[in-house]
DNA sequence: CCAGATTGGTTCAACTATGAACAGAATTGT
DNA sequence: ACAATTCTGTTCATAGTTGAACCAATCTGG
């Protein structure tokens, strides 16, 4: 047994890593409150922007850009059509995929959800100068690509489809 | 109907956060896939490194700092404890609390989880000098501080008992 | 001392998220 | 043309998380 192994509670890497893990949560929660009023939360947040940004998607690659299960958004993607904030129309060129699409009201219900969202990210980064956002947010985006190259640690996904004849 | 509202995709701050989250995401699953092996999960995770830290921690402490229901601890620690890696002993000068200890298979379990999870860390921000990885834990400190003040967007731990009908 | 309020922990119903199994539509290969 | 395979979305059983209701121990203020 190793027990002089070295505490990561000295490295650098770690410990500032666990503070954005702790910011990441005090948001989420945070914007969960201030989302309160509008009667969504995250989840469905996270649906409406890609719906605003990306009119037409499919559920199956709306699951792929959000990390999350196809079953998921069969499960939530109802609820919202039902409160009228979107549509689900089918393809007549694939009748398997449902093209995803905001109402009005849903477009203006994702506009005041993405105010709300703004103004609070915009309040809790206000000590933050641009150049430091952006280095974060550079940093940030080396990590993502880290973790998701194919030999990373994700990739738990079906497995790709081998080649047919090279 | 405020269509010209100008859309945060060009804030620096909206998606320099953005990124931050969508980091934590992917960490998140690659830290619960690279635990697999120790049968353990991120939360059973957070709970044994706070008993690590903080041995003889009580229940309720134990949930703010980790920003869960009690409940949800009364439901994990009996399983951590059936597993043999924690102790509950009841506090005689208190005899409502239950002090909370790892096991000694608990320290070595928790000593190897904490080596897979500051390998994970440290792989994932090579690409970060250690005074960017100070910045940014900077930043992430200075939001957690923001969120968390007394009139920050958090703070909902009103759990107000039924008012009798008056 | 004792009734009421408070605190630590448990239980339970509701809700969310997941993966496996499934059915229908499209593609592929022969 | 047609059988096999792949792809999209749904359903279902399961697991995780929460808040409310509850019990027991402690504290508070007559």
């Amino acid at each position: 047994m190793n027990k002089k192994q070295p505490l990561p509670w000295d490295n650098p890497r770690f410990h500032n890593w666990i503070a954005v893990a702790r910011a990441c949560q005090v948001m989420g929660l945070s914007l969960a409150r201030a989302l309160q009023p509008l009667d969504i939360k995250p989840p469905h947040l996270d649906i409406l922007v890609n719906l605003f940004r990306t009119p037409g998607i499919s559920q199956q690659d709306l699951a792929d850009k959000l990390l999350v299960g196809r079953s998921n958004l069969s499960m939530l993607l109802p609820q919202l059509e039902k409160r009228g904030l979107l549509v689900r129309r089918s393809d007549p060129q694939d009748r398997r995929v449902l093209r995803l699409e905001l109402t009005p009201s849903g477009t203006d219900l994702t506009l005041e959800a993405i105010a709300i969202q703004t103004d609070l990210i915009d309040r809790t980064m206000k000590t933050a100068s641009t150049d430091e956002c952006n280095l974060v947010g550079e940093v940030m985006t080396r990590i993502i690509h880290e973790l998701t190259r194919p030999d990373g640690a994700i990739e738990a996904r079906t497995e790709e489809p081998e080649r047919k004849k090279a």
